[in-house]
DNA sequence: AAGTGGTCTAGACCACCGA
DNA sequence: CGGTGGTCTAGACCACTTT
């Protein structure tokens, strides 16, 4: 077997198979992990590979590792969802805990920016829920999250948590993993002002979210405006 | 020795003396490091552990490893330098190459944000530069950057090129490793206006940045205004 | 004391690069 | 071909947690 072609190191085949077994599920959010040796065993490779393909998976936070414990799938509890993807911050760079309320939700077809961020079929319905999220009790973030209504069955029908990706996770069995934003300054129109309590044509960074989950799928599709006079949109650039 | 405080892997010391030897330029950037067995000979440890502390400078992006070459000071070009913090794209991802005209560079004191963001006395001079940039031909970005002038001297007499942080570590040995950025939507002043071609009161994005070397310093600070009426600012979140 | 993950070592072999 | 980093193994010992 000289071939080269289909090379892929031992390690990342285990990883694979751990991240197949995370995606259905077989090791639910919240469980430990059998042992490093256990693993080994299994898979009839040396525990330093297992533990190659679980720090990669730590790294990614797939998994959390806790020395003298063991490790455990992450599971995805309100406060770390928030923290997760949450970056509005009050300037200078201290985190914030906003509060969701008047959510609404609503089934209907998909909108040709949900179609295409979705990849949806061209008839296909959403499930969308509006509200607008508070911090320090005034309004400040005014959004409209849509999500495939076929993954979501009667989540138009249900109580809105203020973390959604908690229930996503404990409810629909999807867990986000990664998003991409694009941030662009837009002018307040009527909803957005009367939303927000800010004057017609007031500059809001409009915030458009696309969120995927473990196997890079497409979930939510999200556009939230907020008041910056007194808050920021914090990034850290490595 | 049953003492646990002062407990630090050797892997981790090991690593610390590569980064002062990085800070302090006895391996300035380009250069390609002794091999691991090389390192590993001299200060005494395995290979396996030059390779962690190496491979861990390798995720920070403070060296860079090629198989059957070597192991490398990574080096400012000006193509990475721009993309590592250039978050402006077009709606849907695609990359831009910004160009900048119209530099012009001051001594002058710093401003009250600037001492406090650079960490300055309260007396103490900044170099400023200002520059409006180009994409697609057609101005798309304010912006106002500030460094101390002590760490750069002779900086406000001297053309700045479109990569400033190229020159920085060419000229001043001062190597940008991570940026803090907070971002908001202003209306456009009269001077934004002017120079981006926009209406007054137009929304843009404003974007504070702080950037910082390799010992955690503050180095720059830095605002700018973007037109995002054809751009947008683009995050990954994980 | 027992079991977990974390560190460290030593050595073998593989894939990649350039001469 | 020789030298580099990349992978894989096997085993020892350490630090942390729980029993």
């Amino acid at each position: 077997m000289t071939e080269t072609p289909g090379f892929r190191p031992l390690y990342q085949q285990v990883r694979d198979m751990f991240v197949r077994r995370i995606a259905d599920r077989s090791w639910p959010p919240g469980e430990a992990l059998p042992s490093e040796q256990a693993l080994a065993a299994e898979l009839g490779v040396s525990q330093g590979t297992v533990r190659k393909a679980l720090d990669s998976l730590a790294t990614e936070n797939l998994v959390e590792r806790r020395q003298g414990k063991g490790t455990f799938i992450t599971e995805v509890t309100p406060a770390r969802s928030l923290f997760k993807f949450f970056r509005i911050a009050r300037p200078g760079g201290e985190r914030l805990t906003p509060t969701s309320e008047e959510a609404a939700t609503k089934r209907r077809r998909a909108t040709r920016p949900e179609r295409k961020a979705l990849k949806l079929a061209g008839n296909e319905y959403v499930v969308e829920i509006t509200r607008v999220r508070h911090v320090d009790g005034a309004p400040a973030i005014r959004e409209t999250i849509a999500v495939p209504a076929k993954r979501f069955a009667g989540l138009d029908k249900r109580p809105i948590p203020n973390t959604i990706y908690a229930l996503y996770q404990s409810d629909y069995g999807i867990n986000v993993l990664s998003a991409n934003e694009e941030l662009r300054a837009v002018a307040a129109g009527p909803d957005d002002a009367k939303a927000l309590g800010v004057a017609a044509r007031t500059p809001l960074l409009e915030i458009t979210r696309t969120a995927f989950d473990i196997d890079g799928r497409p979930i939510e599709w999200r556009r939230s405006r907020c008041d910056t006079r007194n808050l920021v949109y914090a990034v850290t650039l490595r």
